[in-house]
DNA sequence: AGCACGCCGACT
DNA sequence: GTCGGCGTGCTC
């Protein structure tokens, strides 16, 4: 091991094993470097593979790819597939002096395969360190991270960040608990509702892989439900996940699980709890000390071993769109890992995506719904409140609320809490005229008109400034009307008109978990319902009509499953569940609210997007940056043929002090956007072309970046 | 992203 | 000659 290139110098012994690889010194000499492969001389290297794949840790495009090392002797036990190592990285060619390495800096990586020889013709660095022998990236857990990477057009390293929490040594040291036995299979309870419902749970049980689209009866036993599902699923001896929309819907089903299965089962993964914890309930998982996982967003990658079966809850909610690049929907992941490990799939919630709709459609997935006579008996009546009968009535006027609003309101608290929705928080955001509805806006820049808190002037939510001496435009009115009402005023306002009655809040800056029984007036945004624990006596839906007033392709959608899940909270019609929604009844959502039929209503919206081209029938992309960045990437771009590219076209102006979603396009004074869209089944098509682009334009770094949005959420 | 290489013009 | 500008390309 000696030699004139003395590595040992000092001691082999003190000498970090990355110096002990011999680099060629004659390498810059020689003018074909590359011709011959390259022998090892003078290190210690592993006797069997002594080459190591790695992926290195560098969310650059052009770097998705691995690189190979040299094994050092020392490093070769702990040097396992799976492992997180580190190594030099750097550019150029490095200096040799004294025959170690220089130049190019420690940078962390995965360990992703062992090999007897490199395909790389130059001389390999050795591996800096092996961080930890456990092996915590699997070629299963690679599979997906780079099935959503090709998905979204993102790299890989961007999507294992958000696969693989941060080594925590502590947690690393503490042992998993001891895997228990497969419980035995439980009963469909509930479940027998469905018309498919306990063949379902039979075939998880033995090991089937049923993939549906499941639509909930309204009520709490859906949690009951998953459980029952992952019961099933670990009764057939294989791994379960199930990933909700937040932490309030995550302990809900927590609470279910453990009173079916009991604790140590199952695994929580939500992002408040602490790094040490986090990771050792993911180890727990990696180990295959817990079979079944529940979390939220970020559990979609849990490594759970012999995954049986992927559950997803309330897939409309926004929630389940990761923020960060490349911004992969659970859904999405959700899919690939059925498709990758052949398991079963469960798509719940009360309401139906589109998305959803497309997967019965298509014959992928088969339709868990129950039949009529147990929807009706489990949901609530629904009455609606149109423009017409606001005409004729002189009460709504003059209050804000209808007389029918008022009645089921004062009826339902007599018999329990009564749950009002108002959809935003804050303090009368938006007006409109109060003859025609035309919205307010400022003769400035067209930005909305804001009311301030109560009595002072208006102001424009863009540009800022005061409108004195507002008119209508279209028919010269001079009175407004508040569009949305903020739930602090009508907190306000039902709580004069109730005075006995306590009045509870539930909003984003505090949300309520639950409610008692005894009569109160609950007002919540949406998403933030507390659950009453004999359920709801009535639930007023208020501004329906400025929830679907949103130019955007889900308004629809998005009203109804907001109208859903706080009817789902109201006792049925049966025990006097009332629900009142101030919204036009002629509209598509408004009806199928009445009829409670989700699932018609995201089919009726499918085939409409199907007719215009729009997503999820075909699929979009987006480009977004200065226009000359977004011209040059497209001329750039070698779409597939079938690509059609819309725009670009101006990105709309986004208001100051507005908040804006976690990885949106970083503010642009007059950014571009172009819309790609392919037909189906031309997606990955798409995304490579996409990712291959992006790849050539940042490697060469004097082009300006653009931002490349796969799936873009709102396209209007 | 860094960082080295190399191909041009200006300088001791 | 050779110093150093920055444009180009590589990183095992």
């Amino acid at each position: 091991m000696s030699s004139e290139n003395g590595p040992e110098q000092g001691g082999a012994q003190d000498a970090p094993p990355e110096q002990l690889a011999l680099i060629r010194e004659s390498v810059r000499k020689a003018k074909t470097p590359r011709a011959k492969p390259r022998t090892w001389r003078g290190a210690a290297l592993a006797k069997e593979l002594p080459v190591a794949r790695v992926l290195v840790d560098k969310g650059v495009l052009h770097l998705d790819r691995y690189f190979d090392y040299a094994v050092p002797e020392e490093l070769d036990a702990d040097a396992q597939p799976g492992v997180r190592v580190r190594v030099r990285f750097g550019a150029g060619r490095h200096r040799v002096r004294d025959g170690r390495r220089e130049g190019g800096g420690l940078i962390d990586g995965y360990l992703v395969e062992r090999l007897a020889e490199s395909d790389y013709a130059g001389p390999l660095a050795a591996l800096a360190q092996v961080v930890s022998p456990e092996r915590i990236l699997d070629e299963e857990l690679l599979g997906l991270v780079r099935a959503v990477a090709d998905r979204y057009a993102g790299s890989l390293a961007d999507v294992l960040q958000l696969a693989v929490p941060p080594r925590n040594a502590r947690a690393e040291k503490r042992d998993s608990p001891q895997p228990l036995p497969a419980p035995p299979a439980p009963e469909p309870g509930s479940w027998a509702r469905y018309e498919q419902g306990a063949a379902f749970v039979e075939a998880l049980a033995s090991g089937g892989a049923p993939r549906a689209v499941w639509n909930a009866l309204p009520g709490p036993q859906w949690t009951q439900e998953l459980a029952r599902a992952v019961a099933a699923t670990l009764a057939s001896g294989r791994g379960a996940l199930v990933v909700l929309p937040d932490g309030r819907a995550v302990a809900r089903a927590d609470a279910a699980l453990t009173a079916l299965l009991g604790e140590g089962r199952h695994a929580v993964l939500t992002a408040d709890a602490g790094p040490e914890k986090r990771y050792a309930q993911w180890l727990a998982v990696r180990r295959g000390a817990v079979r079944a996982v529940i979390g939220t967003r970020a559990a979609m990658f849990a490594p759970v071993r012999d995954l049986g079966l992927v559950a997803l809850w309330d897939d409309g909610d926004d929630s389940h769109s990761e923020p960060h690049a490349p911004q992969p929907h659970a859904r999405e992941v959700l899919l690939l890992r059925a498709a990758q490990d052949r398991c079963a799939f469960l798509l719940g919630g009360w309401s139906c995506t589109v998305e959803a709709a497309q997967l019965v459609e298509t014959g992928w997935a088969r339709p868990l719904v129950a039949g009529r006579e147990q929807v009706r008996a489990a949901a609530p009546l629904v009455r609606t409140v149109g423009d017409q009968d606001l005409a004729r009535d002189e009460a709504a006027r003059a209050a804000r609320l209808p007389t029918l609003a008022w009645q089921a309101v004062r009826d339902g608290l007599r018999h329990g809490p009564v749950l009002v929705q108002v959809p935003r928080r804050g303090y009368v955001p938006r007006m409109a005229c109060a003859a025609c509805r035309t919205p307010a806006r400022c003769r400035h820049c067209s930005g909305p008109l804001e009311g301030q808190e109560s009595g002072s002037a208006l102001r424009c939510g863009w540009c800022g400034r005061e409108e004195g001496a507002w008119h209508c435009p279209e028919c010269g009115a001079f009175r407004l009307r508040a569009q949305v009402v903020g739930a602090r005023r009508t907190a306000e306002e039902l709580g004069r008109a109730f005075p006995a009655v306590p009045v509870r809040t539930s909003g984003r800056e505090h949300v309520l978990d639950t409610v008692s029984d005894s009569p109160a007036l609950v007002v919540s945004t949406p998403g933030a319902e507390p659950v009453a624990e004999g359920g709801y006596a009535a639930a007023l839906l208020l501004d329906g009509w400025a929830m679907l007033g949103r130019p955007d392709l889900r308004a629809g959608e998005d009203a109804l499953r907001r109208w859903l899940a706080a009817a789902a909270l109201v006792r049925p019609q049966s025990a006097g569940g009332t629900v009142v929604a101030v919204a036009e009844p002629t509209l598509r959502p408004v009806q199928a609210l009445v009829r409670w039929d989700p699932a018609g209503h995201a089919l009726r919206e499918l085939a409409e997007r199907a007719e215009l081209g729009f997503p999820p029938v075909s699929r979009m992309a987006a480009v977004a940056g200065p226009p000359e960045a977004v011209t040059g990437f497209l001329d750039t771009v070698e779409l597939p043929r079938e690509a059609e590219v819309l725009g670009p076209v101006p990105l709309p102006v986004t208001a100051p002090g507005r908040p804006r979603r976690v990885g949106a396009p970083p503010p642009g004074e007059h950014w571009e956007r172009a819309l790609v869209r392919v037909p189906p089944g031309r997606g990955a098509a798409l995304a490579g072309a996409l990712k291959a682009a992006q790849a050539a334009r940042t490697a060469r770094g004097s082009d300006t970046a653009v931002w490349v949005r796969i799936d873009p959420p709102d396209i209007g």
